[in-house]
RNA sequence: GGGCGAUUAGCUCAGGUGGAUAGAGCGUCGGUCUCCGGAACCGAAGGUCGGGCGUUCGAGUCGCCCAUCGCCCGCCA
C-alpha cells in the first residue's frame, strides 16, 4: 500500500463526483499537488485540489473544498479527520494506525523495500567519468563517479534497466601528446639532457611510466624519427593509465558494464554513418573546405565544423558517431555526466541529438568541478601542471565511505568544497558516520537483544499500537515517504536526496534512542520498538545501499 | 560583447515540480551519561532568501532588469 497514491486516488474520486452533483463544473481533472505540510495543524497530507479548481468553476476556493470534502469516501479506520483550512486546503489527518502499517510493509519486502516500479524496466545509459587516459584521476573525476554511480543505483532501484558505460577517449593529439612526454621522460632516464616540452603532460606519473617503459621495452630507437615513435609510446602510456583507472574505480566502488573506445567508433565506421544519417537530413554542408554541421537549425549559437579542412575529423565529430551508435542500441534514456566546464558544448551535441532522429533522449548532467583544500588554501588542479590530488589519494586519506558521502551531498550543479585536511584531520565528525553509527549502533542493540534471550517474532498488528510517541510516529511517517522520495530522487535524477533523507532518519534515530530503552521489561513493547527500529535499519541500508556507502554492523 | 550556472543564518549547504509561520550540519554559547555503543542527545542565539519590478488567490521556487562571483564562447580535446 502506498498511501500517497490511495489518497490521491481518493481525491480524483471525490473531485469527480462533487462534479456529478452539479458543485464543481470542470472539464479536466486537475494535476493537484499532495504535499506533506511543515506545520503538524495542517495535517499529515493536504491538497490545493479545491483551489486549482475553484479558479476554473469561478466559486470560491473554501466552498469548493467544502464540496469535495463531503463527496470523499473514506475507507474507515483511514482518517482522523479531513478539514478545510486557510484559503481552501483540504488537509487530511490519518490515523496513527494508518500510518503504522508501513512497518508491516517494510517487514515484509525487507531490502527490497524502497524500490519500485515506476521505471517500468525502460532502458537508461549512465555514462560516466569518462576522463581521458593521459592522467590518472582527480577529486573532481571522483564526484563524478561517485554521483553516477549512485545515480545508476537509484535509476535501478526506482525500475530502470540500467546500464553503466566509460567512454574512452583513445583517439587524437592527446595520446600524441602523450607519447612525446614518455618519450622525453625516457630519453631522460637513458641520460640525454633534453628539454622537456612546454605542452607535454608534466605529472610525476610519466616519470614512473617511463621507468616501466624503460625496463620493459628497453632504451629508446634514437636512430629513428621521434615523432615515429609517438603513437605507439602513446598506446603504451595510455593504456597503463586507464589500467590505473580501472584500478582506483574498483577501489572506489565504481563498475562498469561496458568500457568504450573511442577508436572502436571508426573501427566500424560510425562517424561515416553519423556522417550520413546528418547528411540525409539535410544537416551538413560545406564550407571553407570544411565538413559542418548545421546546429544553428536545433538551437545552438553556430554551425560546428565535423571535419577539418586537413581532413580529420573532430572531437565532435566523434561524439556525433558515439551518440548515434547509443541511440542505436536502443535506450529510452542516454544520461552523460560531465564537468561544468564543458557545460558551451551542451548545446550542440542536444542539436546533434535531435538532427540524429532522437529528441528529447538525452540529458546531461554537468558537475561542478570541486575546489580542493589544503588548510583552507585553494590547491591547483589541471593535470598539465602536474600539481593535482588524485582520486587515489583522497582515498587512501579519507576512505571510500566518506569520500563518496561527501560528494553526495551536494546537488551536481553546486560546487562543492573538499578541505583534504579537514575531511583527514576530523574524519570521524564526517557526516557518512552519523548515519554509519546509526545502523551499526542498532545492530549493536539486535547483538544485545539477542544475547538476552529476546528474538524478534514477525510483527504483530495487534500490538503496533504500542508505538504511539511522538518520536516513533515521526520515524514511521519518514519511514512511510521513504518509497516517495526514492522515486521523485531517481525521477529529477538528483541521488543526493537520500543522502539528505538519511540524514534525517539517522537523526530521528538517534534522539530516539536517547530518550526511550528499546529494550525494556515489557515484552511485548520491546517486541513493537524492535520492529520499529529494525524498520529503520532496513532502510538505512537501502539507502546507503544506492549511495554506494557501506553499512556497518559494527565500526 | 554573448551564453550557462550560482547568490538562503557567522561558514558550508538543503529546500520533493508555485503553497500556509524558513531548514540542517558545522561554528558560538549553555546543558545531558549509575541507563541498549557519547562517532550520541537537548536547548539558545543567529534570516528584509543579493536588489528591484512583474505573473499569481499565494513566489526562496516562475518571467524580466540590475549587481557580484565562477565557468564557457577554436577547423582543441
Amino acid at each position: 500500500m502506498r498511501l500517497r497514491q490511495t489518497l490521491r486516488d481518493l481525491i480524483a474520486a471525490g473531485l469527480l463526483r462533487a462534479r456529478e452533483a452539479g458543485e464543481a463544473a470542470f472539464e479536466e481533472m486537475p494535476l493537484f499537488d499532495l504535499k506533506n505540510p511543515k506545520l503538524p495543524e495542517h495535517g499529515d497530507f493536504s491538497t490545493n485540489a479545491a483551489l486549482l479548481l475553484a479558479a476554473r468553476v469561478k466559486r470560491p476556493p473554501r466552498q469548493v473544498a467544502e464540496a469535495v470534502v463531503r463527496r470523499l469516501e473514506a475507507p474507515p479506520g483511514l482518517f482522523d479527520r479531513i478539514t478545510v483550512a486557510g484559503p481552501g486546503f483540504i488537509n487530511f489527518f490519518l490515523s496513527d494506525d494508518a500510518w503504522r502499517q508501513v512497518i508491516l510493509e517494510i517487514h515484509r519486502l525487507g531490502p527490497a523495500f524502497g524500490n519500485s516500479t515506476v521505471g517500468a524496466g525502460r532502458r537508461v545509459q549512465v555514462e560516466f567519468v569518462s576522463a581521458n587516459p593521459t592522467g590518472p584521476l582527480h577529486v573532481g573525476h571522483g564526484r563524478g563517479a561517485a554521483l553516477g554511480d549512485a545515480l545508476a543505483n537509484l535509476l535501478a532501484a526506482a525500475g530502470f534497466t540500467v546500464e553503466r558505460e566509460y567512454y574512452i577517449n583513445d583517439v587524437g593529439t592527446q595520446i600524441l601528446t602523450l607519447g612525446k612526454s614518455l618519450y622525453f621522460r625516457v630519453l631522460e632516464l637513458m641520460g640525454r639532457s633534453v628539454e622537456f616540452p612546454a605542452d607535454g603532460y608534466q605529472g610525476d606519473y610519466v616519470v614512473d611510466l617511463a621507468r616501466e617503459c624503460l625496463d620493459e621495452r628497453g632504451p629508446l630507437d634514437l636512430a629513428a624519427e621521434p615523432e615515429s615513435l609517438f603513437p605507439e609510446l602513446g598506446r603504451y602510456a595510455a593504456d597503463r593509465i586507464l589500467a590505473g583507472i580501472r584500478q582506483d574505480l574498483d577501489d572506489f566502488g565504481v563498475g562498469f558494464d561496458r568500457w568504450f573506445s573511442e577508436t572502436a567508433l571508426y573501427d566500424d565506421g560510425w562517424v561515416q554513418k553519423g556522417f550520413a544519417r546528418l547528411k540525409e537530413q539535410g544537416c551538413l554542408y560545406e564550407a571553407e573546405g570544411a565538413l559542418w554541421f548545421k546546429a544553428t537549425a536545433f538551437g545552438d549559437d553556430k554551425d560546428r565544423v565535423v571535419q577539418r579542412s586537413t581532413g580529420a575529423t573532430t572531437y565532435f565529430a566523434s561524439d556525433i558517431a558515439y551518440h548515434l551508435e547509443k541511440f542505436t542500441r536502443g535506450y529510452d534514456l542516454v544520461v552523460d555526466i560531465w564537468g561544468a566546464d564543458h557545460h558551451g558544448y551542451v548545446p550542440r551535441l542536444t542539436a546533434a541529438a535531435q538532427a540524429l532522429g532522437y529528441p528529447g533522449r538525452l540529458k546531461v548532467i554537468l558537475v561542478q568541478l570541486v575546489s580542493l583544500l589544503r588548510q583552507g588554501e585553494p590547491v591547483a588542479m589541471t593535470t598539465r601542471g602536474g600539481a593535482f590530488v588524485t582520486l587515489r589519494e583522497v582515498l587512501d586519506e579519507v576512505g571510500k565511505d566518506a569520500a563518496r558521502f561527501i560528494f553526495l551531498t551536494r546537488r551536481a550543479d553546486a560546487q562543492l568544497d573538499f578541505d583534504l585536511d579537514l575531511a583527514k584531520a576530523q574524519s570521524a565528525e564526517n557526516p557518512v558516520y552519523y548515519v554509519q553509527y546509526a545502523h551499526a549502533r542498532l545492530a549493536s542493540v539486535f547483538r544485545l537483544a539477542e544475547a538476552q534471550g529476546v528474538t524478534l517474532a514477525a510483527p504483530d498488528p495487534a500490538r503496533l499500537p504500542l508505538l504511539a510517541l511522538v518520536e516513533e510516529m515521526d520515524i514511521i511517517k519518514l519511514l512511510a515517504n521513504y518509497p516517495d522520495l526514492v522515486e521523485g530522487a531517481a525521477h529529477n535524477l538528483e541521488p543526493h536526496r537520500i543522502t539528505y533523507c538519511l540524514t534525517d532518519l539517522a537523526s530521528r534515530l538517534h534522539s530516539y534512542y536517547y530518550k526511550h530503552r528499546f529494550l525494556s521489561d515489557d515484552p511485548d513493547l520491546t517486541q513493537a520498538r524492535l520492529w520499529l527500529v529494525k524498520a529503520v535499519q532496513t532502510v538505512i541500508a537501502h539507502g546507503l545501499g544506492i549511495l554506494g556507502v557501506a553499512a556497518p554492523e559494527s565500526m
